[in-house]
Order: C-alpha cells, then structure tokens, then sequence
DNA sequence: ACAATTAACTAAACCGATTTAGTTTTATAA
DNA sequence: TTATAAAACTAAATCGGTTTAGTTAATTGT
C-alpha cells in the first residue's frame, strides 16, 4: 500500500490538486465545488488512507497546530503529570504537544526554544530555569504566544500560571505551629527560583505571625543537582541545632523523600521527634510511614489553564483575558505532623 | 530581530542559495567552495543567528531527525521515566522524539502512528496496548523502522524490549513461599497484555515448583481503568478465602497502590496477617509502611535499547544487530513480606 | 597552443501541501 | 439579446529549504 498523495487523488479523479485540497480542509462548500465532486474526492481520499504530510502543510501555511510543552524533567512525577494534562486538553483544542526537557540548564532552554520555534510551533507552555530571560524576553518581544508556568519571572510582564507558593508554604508552617512546635527546620533549593524564594517568604511569615525569631541555621538549602548527598549532613545539622529542631518543612517532594529516608536512617521518630511537611507530592505519601501532610498541587488546572490560555492567545480570540493566574494549593494533613 | 532565511543570507553575501545550504550543512569541502566564502557564509549565519526551518529541511529532505514515542500514558512513572531517558539517548545520537499517549486505546494508538508518519518521524518506539496487530504489522510491511518496548505481540516477528515478565514475578512469588507464605492472592489486570499474561504464567510456575495447588479463586483480575472502584472487593474477597491469604501479589505498582491502601482500611497488618510483593515500583515504595518489596525494571536500559535498536535501524548500520530483546528485573526486598 | 581538468560556483527542479487570482461555463437580469 | 452574476472549477505561485545538473573561469598536461 503506496502512500498516496494530494497530486495522486488530483490525478485519479481528473480534478485540480486546488480542488481536493479544498474540500479535505472542509472548505469545498465556501469555495462552490459541486457536492458531487465533494463527495468523489472525500470517498477516495478515506478510501485510500489519505493523510496530509504535516511538514508540507505546516511549511505552506505558516502553521503547525502545534504547541510546544518545555519543562525541567519528564520524568519527574509533577511535570509528567503536567505533561499528561498538557496533551489531554490540548488534543482536545486539535493541537499537537511537542515536549521537551531542559534538566534546568538555562542554555538548552534556549536551545530547546529556539528548536521549537524552527518547528513552527505556535506557541510555548514553559516551565523556565528562571535564569533565562534573554530568551523569554526576546520572545515577549517578538509577540510570539507563550505562557510560564509553575515558575515565572516577576520582574518581567508575560502570561504565567503558577500556584501559590507563599501561601502553599505558609499554610504548611502553621500547621506545624499551631501543633505547637516551635523549632522548625526548613529543607529547600538555593535560591534561584521565584517559586523557592516565595516558599521561603512563607515559612517566614508564618513564623513572624507566631512571633517567633527566624534563624538562618534552620534553613538548609540544598543544589539541585546534588540533593541526595547533601541531604545528611543538613539533616544532621538539623539534629544538633540546640536539642534538636521538633519538625522539618521540606519545599519539594524529592526532599521530601530523601529527607524522610534520611530520617529513618538515623532513626529519628516521625513525627513524635521530629514533624514533617512537604511541599507537592509523591503518589504513595498517603502510604509511606507515617502518611505525609503535603501541599497539594492543582496540577490539572495548572495544565488546563495554561493551555487555554496559551490558544486563546494563538487564535487570537479574547485577548482581554486575564493572562496571570496564581492557584490556590491545598493542605492535605496526614499523619506526619501529630497531633495535639 | 527578524528571522532570517538562507535566501536572505544568499542575498546579503552576493552567493546562491545552494552554496549557502552546502555550507551550513558541512558540505562545503566536499563540494569545493572555498574557504574565505565558507567563512563568510557562516559567519553571517551565526551572526544572524540563523535556523533552518525543521518543516522546509524535513520536506525537502524526507528526513526529520525525529523520532515519535507512543506510550501508554505519560503520566504513569514508569513511562515518563522511559520518556526521560528515551529523550536523552536520542538527543544524544542527534534526534528528536516527539511524545504521545494512547491511553490505552487501540484506535488512538492507530491515530498516533499515522500523525507521527505524517509528521514523517523516522522511526517509532511503541509501548503498544497490544490490541493493535494491524498497524504494528503494517509498519513491518512497510519496512518502517520500529522497536516496541515493555509490550510486545508474540505473534508478530518484531523487534521488541521488553522485560522477563515470567522470571521476575516468578521470583517475587517464590520469594514468599520461601518465607513460609502458602495462601498467595494475585491481583492483576484483566489479560490482554503478553506482559500480564507472563506475570501470571510466572505466578503457577511459582506454585508448581512448591507444589502447591493453584486455585482460580485467588487470582484477581481488575479492569484497567476501573482498578480503582475494583478493589474493594478483590481485597475482600481474598481476605475471605479459606481462612483468609496469607500474601499476595501485586502485579503493577499502580494495583500495589491501591491495594495496599485497601488493606490499611481495612487494618489488615502487612506484612504479619498479609505479606505484599510488588511488580514494578513507585518513587517512595522504600518509605512505605512496611516499605514494599517490589520487582524493579530497569527502565534506563529498556529505553537505551529501544533507542539504540531503532536509530541503528533507521541509519541502517548493523543490520544484524540483535533485536529482541528480554531484560532481567530484580527483586528489592523490603519488609513487606517479613522474615523467616 | 589547445583540449582536458579542476575549482568555484549557480539555476532551477523538487518536496507536498495551501492559496491567490483567474478562467470557463451556465444561469439570471434588464 | 446582451451584460452580469454565479457556479464550478484550475494554473501557478508560494512556503524555505535540498539537491541535481550544469556553467564559467582558471589551471594543467602534452
């Protein structure tokens, strides 16, 4: 079974390539083709398995329906399920989702970027290293469609969904204060990213509203990269601040789970010792021991919205729309906390 | 900064487009330009920062240095850890891979080929939903290059990596029966996949080697995408079985999941009343309560293969290159099953 | 001193669609 | 009975590259 062509159907039935290509993007009966011929040329091209080349179309309209989905990591539980979202509902709008991954090097973003732009894509959903706003201004700049998600950068004014993270985080501490402990580590990233500062800002805040003093000793802020093996001697630290802090808020699920490994190791009691917070989830932090109160992340409104965003942007329909968007997260308390 | 194409580099250098096309593509030498134009030429394409549009270059070429990922679902760990690496190797060898999930539905996976043909990838790697014989057989008639990874049709000569499904739930099995366990429960999917097939092949090949009588009653076989509301029952039934089960096994971490929750609703004590081996794995399985002795696949190596396998194909090196291939899991033990 | 090479390029076809600007034929209006 | 409009098409340009088949001018061989 050959490929078969525009030319091809033209040819077979006697008509223009103009004429079939007409009527199979439905515009057959705006342009007056007789529905007689409408219909040879439908019946032949379903008969034959006739699927329009994407390159070819894409490089004659100038159009891909197509959007691109750049995030740190696929493989990380919250931008896959991200990705998963991305492509339901875009699929859904008739767009196609290219996803690519930049493992938070600023420069393969760029790259990433500009490789999606050579594939005409007709806009970009971004999860940004946040230290590249070179390239996200240039393409401000240009006008070309594009929302930031999860991560955006203040200082610059373009479309973003992100969840709350100073509240997400303050929510988080004051649970922990309100079961009344008192000295609270905090597990993080380096600063770098607006999300992690903002996460910061909340474990502070909660604290000054309990009028209690801010210590930087309690604050322990991991590479990115190099998490895993950094991840005992902040523990430790921890441990020894003055009898020990009483809980640990930790800023990712990743930190989370290296922490709380940690922990055991050494066996420390969780949460009678020690109290434990994450920020964003794992699938099984319902089941691990004890079960983990954690900031729930709305990721699927997180995706949708930005998708539509996104093609409400690209088709140019409402341009009025509110284009920043901060969602609320949601405290799920399990048991690592205690209770009263 | 507006785009620029190789035409207005041809213009603004007084040179034909072609010189500048063979330049930029290191065919230069070979095609005698000279050494003072080259540099021109590419020095003004780096100034302009210059980009070969993918859609007119994959055209004209037929080529697209891509290569398309079907899988089941993106969101699944399991699978966006394959994405993960499979993107790495890829970029690696100088391919990009563009993502798409099926959800499981035949009829979607079909659409999937046919888009990613369109869009004129160069090969495919398909986690198919193996009810689908009729497009991965035309691909093969067609000698369109294909690896299918974790699920394969042992009725179609393929290239295919997957892994030693029998072996590995083989082992998990055996494992309990060597720690006294008699009354095993499987909970599993309803058949479809060879996989879950060979799981439960591996399970009665467990039992016969004790000599042990395998009973229908134990075996629990869930809807894929009812799983959920399934369980309830499953668990319970097992939970009534003669005096109750002594263990069972799980046969995808998603079944481990929910069951295990099942079981903590329903205070059953894992593993001293009911003991639990896992097929496949979730991040925190080693943090759960107990922590969970699962089957781990090593996921980076199936990806590599497949990525290695195909792009060997499609650049049709080594044609001799084996290409079906059965990986070996490995059972981490936990504490999910207790000890002697 | 003249044919044969070689070096250094280029014109134009092509990939497979879309789309603009017509053309031809038939029907309708004045 | 024309001019006009409508119906039913189509030729050819275009998208932005790649590639084949040359061309021209300088160099070499004999």
């Amino acid at each position: 079974m050959k490929k078969v062509f525009l030319k091809d159907i033209a040819e077979k039935l006697n008509v223009s390539k103009t004429a079939v290509s007409l009527v199979l993007n439905n515009k057959g009966d705006e342009n007056k083709i007789s529905q007689e011929t409408q219909k040879r040329i439908i019946e032949f091209a379903k008969e034959h398995n006739y699927v329009p080349n994407q390159l070819a179309r894409g490089l004659s309209r100038g159009k891909s329906e197509t959007i691109g989905l750049i995030i740190p990591n696929i493989s990380d539980t919250f931008y896959s399920k991200i990705a998963g979202y991305v492509e339901l509902k875009a699929k859904n709008l008739g767009y196609t989702v290219l996803f690519s991954s930049s493992n938070e090097d600023p420069k393969k973003e760029g790259e990433l970027i500009r490789s999606m732009l050579n594939r005409q894509v007709e806009g970009l959903i971004i999860a940004s290293t946040q230290q590249n706003l070179k390239d996200i201004q240039s393409l401000k700049q240009d006008k070309f469609p594009f929302v930031l998600i999860d991560r955006h950068y203040p200082e610059s004014d373009t479309n973003y969904v992100v969840v709350d993270n100073f509240n997400g985080l303050k929510t988080a501490t004051e649970h922990l204060l309100q079961l009344g402990r008192r000295k609270i580590g905090f597990i993080t990233l380096k600063p770098g990213l607006e999300a992690i500062k903002q996460r910061l800002l909340g474990y502070q805040s909660a604290l000054t509203d309990f009028d209690i003093e801010y210590k930087e000793e309690l604050i322990k802020e991991l590479s990115p990269g190099n998490y895993e093996n950094e991840i005992e001697s902040a523990i430790r630290e921890l441990l020894k601040f003055p009898n020990s802090v009483d809980s640990i808020v930790f800023s990712t699920h990743y930190l989370t789970s290296v922490g709380l490994r940690e922990l055991k190791r050494k066996n420390v009691k969780v949460p009678q010792e020690v109290a434990i917070v994450s920020f964003d989830e794992l699938t099984a932090f319902d089941l691990v021991d004890p079960p983990i109160t954690s900031v729930i992340q709305p990721v699927k409104d997180i995706a949708n919205t930005a998708v539509d965003i996104l093609i409400n942007e690209i088709e140019g329909k409402d341009s009025a729309m509110d284009n920043k968007r901060i969602l609320n997260s949601k405290l799920e308390i399990r048991k690592s906390c205690g209770t009263f």
